[in-house]
DNA sequence: CCAATAATTCGATGTTTCTAGAATTATAGT
DNA sequence: ACTATAATTCTAGAAACATCGAATTATTGG
């Protein structure tokens, strides 16, 4: 993952409302949770969470996939796993994180 | 860290410009950088940095110290690992990182 | 005290983002 | 065909952000 992709997908979870919504959907688990479940469940109203939904998938933070009338929203465990990895290389440089082991 | 923390420090980060400046920063080390060094080394107009690394500050990912003219700046790396923490934790629940060992 | 340097604050402008109601599209069930 | 449901798109206003030149505030050295 590159720089400027690094910086969107960290821009879009720097968002409360967006946040939010991937630590519901992360909870929800692999089959992930539809819009309508997300509305209900954080009480954001539709039109908003649609707006905020579009750019979280846009940045490949998750995925939606259309199952007739409803669309489910899984996250995208990767695209956040590869994030934490470019934090951890590149703006930890040489920074041991407290339960990882030191190195042989 | 609480959740409005962590937004409030990732949309820091997800800024192009402040991504820039915070990796400039660790691969500069503990010692920092000065402003000065920083806006040669990566070439942003001076009000405009400033601009950044106040907001960086606010957030805590940064600290800045003043010596006689010149403003270093540091990277918190402990703020920086909370994040990670965060992500690991809220976000990543139950998904194994790729190169970290299963627990046992 | 004066000039030079380091950095911030001011001010103004353009852009993006956020928000949410209203209208629209798509689909299912009867 | 009609109605209800799920979600998006449209639209528009407010708020926040980004940019950067010019002016300003320290602070140092001569």
């Amino acid at each position: 993952m590159d720089h400027e992709k690094v910086a969107a997908s960290l821009a879009e979870l720097g968002n409360s409302h967006r946040l939010s919504v991937f630590r519901f959907l992360v909870k929800a688990g692999h089959d992930g949770a539809s819009a309508g479940d997300i509305q209900k469940g954080l009480g954001i109203p539709a039109s908003t969470l649609s707006h905020h939904l579009a750019r979280m998938a846009k940045v490949g933070l998750i995925r939606q996939e259309k199952h007739s009338r409803t669309i489910v929203c899984i996250p995208e465990y990767g695209h956040l796993e590869n994030l934490i990895g470019f934090l951890q290389e590149e703006c930890c440089a040489g920074v041991r994180i407290a339960h990882e082991p030191e190195p042989l």
